[in-house]
DNA sequence: CTCCACACGGTAAACGTTTACAGGCGGATG
DNA sequence: CATCCGCCTGTAAACGTTTACCGTGTGGAG
């Protein structure tokens, strides 16, 4: 780990300047011999670019950050996974931050970017106070928000649809002949969550359907959370025949708690989630669920902010993506996704390839 | 997005020097009255540090890049999860690159390490060539390895037991009066896949079970290879009352196909899966799974590095993780994991938060 | 043979910090 | 009142690049 030799070091082994050391490297017209000596040079001292010093020069680190609450999260999880390989064809590195769902920290990040140690930064905010807002105003690169953004705000921006997806889901329960679709939602106060209560009272309205407070649990968005609700609600009205999930998590205590009453899903109650996340393929019966497009909104995100770091000072964009249903055995029905004669007939999804050892 | 405050600009305004300014800037010890014309000038201009040029001048950056196939795997996602709170705590920031499991880009990211922008490196490497131990050798920061490296190589080691892990799940199937235990595969030239092949064969025999080749089949590390895979078991040997499988994906296509075929598990046939990724606790039957420490590995790196970036020129240390049965329904029967009276009766897991909107 | 143009390459400044060193000023001491 | 000692602070160099600018040497043309 000794000190590695620097552009010093080869111009005095090919006794040539810096200067044209430099101009080797970056490719500008240079004699052909000073070309061969400065090469070979560097190839013995087995010379590599600093990329600091660089950075400092040329006022570019080819670093873009991406900040969200929680890797662990499927829905972050699959973004990052489509902006990663983006940025890397682009040239860039990527620097993950996870803020935990604590504003202070979001905020944090936006002070960071004055460090200059990336060039841009795309956000997935919890949901956005004044503060964001100010420092989002005065960001000192570029900045892509995905999530929704008041009117007017300065900043490219990739919202969801989940208004829409909600509709998709109740038009597809609806279709199915299904009449008492209960909700169980997240929090209230979270952006999804509020979101999700709306477009749910909205889309029974279209369909004409009453609108009945029984129907409606709020819990935490995890699977305890789900089995729970979905528990109180079979007690209180038991003749409910679909069930719409916040997310992929509380449908899957949804489904324990209805095997566990003995329940049969679809026939006797469907069930919907949101998010598609790797667990609605993977559960039995695999879950049907809204797909709110993360994928989609990482890469986008990804592909805006390089055209920003690249290009100028257009004004800002905003992207929507469409919402997508994903209809699997818990409102298809047990014909879905069967193997017969060591055939599939469903929907194949890679998972991650194992890498133990 | 205007130039921002240097050091110079905050000279100027303060009237001091840009020396003072530094001196303030790092709390070394100055006059009071020079402090609060500093700090003044400071806050008036949102000076922000610029992290490059302090990295040039420190050789610092304050990065640490971890390297592996794919986040999308849980294995590895479990690591990061585990990797970024104990570098963001030290006050790394986290570079993310994903290699695609190809070699080539490992050795470019063992390369650019000489391009010093991060302090050091934990990677997992897909399989240790003769180029990693070269590049290993002449790395020009510390590196933390996760996974298996030959012995005598002078580099900081995390590795898992898979060995272990295989014998505890069939001494598991044993003690539960399994005799005729299959055992579905990973590809043999893959290096979870060899392991986990010998340390089957080595189980059975110290648990006096014959090794018959017809219960071991090999295919990919996907779902739709395990169902492949078991529903030609099923049709070669329909006598089998256990299935190891080399993964959880694996695992979740043999529980597809039992069911198909009408075989109940755990009655019929006991199921075990491997690396207890999420999809475990997800299924249904909920999966019996083998845990190999991802988490714990990449804490354990992420440790490892920490001290070697702070400390000194140690000798290598190698740090084995041993593995762990997460014993659920597949195995233990239906009795585990049930919702009575709104009570929930086995492991609770978290999952991930819902982030969309 | 002289002059000019041009290609090439060297010198030095700049990016924004940190830090070794030296100078200045004030106070304490003789 | 003179001297010395310390505390602060300013000057400048350094980290490893890139690049503007200028000088030198070569070749060709007159």
């Amino acid at each position: 780990m000794a000190d590695g030799p620097t552009i010093n070091t080869i111009a005095e082994r090919a006794g040539v300047s810096i200067a044209s050391v430099s101009r080797v490297l970056n490719g500008l017209p240079t004699r052909q011999e000073t070309v061969r000596k400065v090469m070979a040079a560097a190839d013995e001292l087995g010379y590599v670019r600093n990329a600091v010093a660089r950075s400092l020069k040329s006022r570019r680190t080819h670093q873009v950050a991406f900040a969200m609450a929680d890797v662990g999260n499927p829905a972050y999880l699959a973004m990052l996974r489509q902006i990663q390989p983006v940025l890397k064809a682009a040239g860039y590195r990527l620097v993950l931050h996870s803020t935990d769902a604590v504003v202070e920290d979001e905020i944090a990040v936006l002070h960071s970017l004055g460090e200059r140690y990336v060039d841009g930064l795309i956000m997935v905010p919890l949901r956005v106070t004044e503060a964001h807002l100010r420092m989002l105003a005065t960001a000192r690169a570029p900045v892509v928000i995905i999530g929704s953004v008041p009117d007017g705000t300065r900043v490219d921006n990739v919202r969801a649809d989940s208004r829409t997806g909600v509709r998709l889901a109740l038009d597809h329960l609806h279709a199915l002949g299904r009449r008492r679709i209960a909700l169980v939602n997240g929090p209230l106060d979270t952006v999804p969550g509020a979101a999700r209560g709306a477009a749910y009272r909205e889309a029974l309205g279209d369909l004409d359907l009453p609108y009945d407070e029984d129907l409606v649990r709020i819990g935490d968005f995890y699977r305890a959370d789900g089995a729970r609700a979905v528990a109180e609600l079979l007690a209180a009205r038991p003749d409910i025949d679909a069930l719409m999930c916040a997310n992929d998590l509380i449908a899957l205590g949804a489904l324990d708690v209805l095997r566990a009453a003995g329940r049969r899903v679809p026939e006797d109650v469907a069930v919907v989630g949101m998010d598609d996340t790797d667990l609605a393929a993977a559960s039995w019966p695999s879950l049907t669920s809204v797909s709110l497009g993360s994928a989609e909104r990482g890469k986008a995100a990804a592909e805006l902010l390089l055209e920003r770091l690249q290009g100028g000072e257009s004004d800002p964009r905003v992207v929507t993506v469409p919402p997508r249903l994903a209809v699997r055995a818990s409102t298809a029905g047990p014909a879905y996704g069967k193997y017969t004669d060591g055939k599939y007939t469903g929907e194949m999804h890679a998972g991650g390839k194992e890498g133990g050892a």
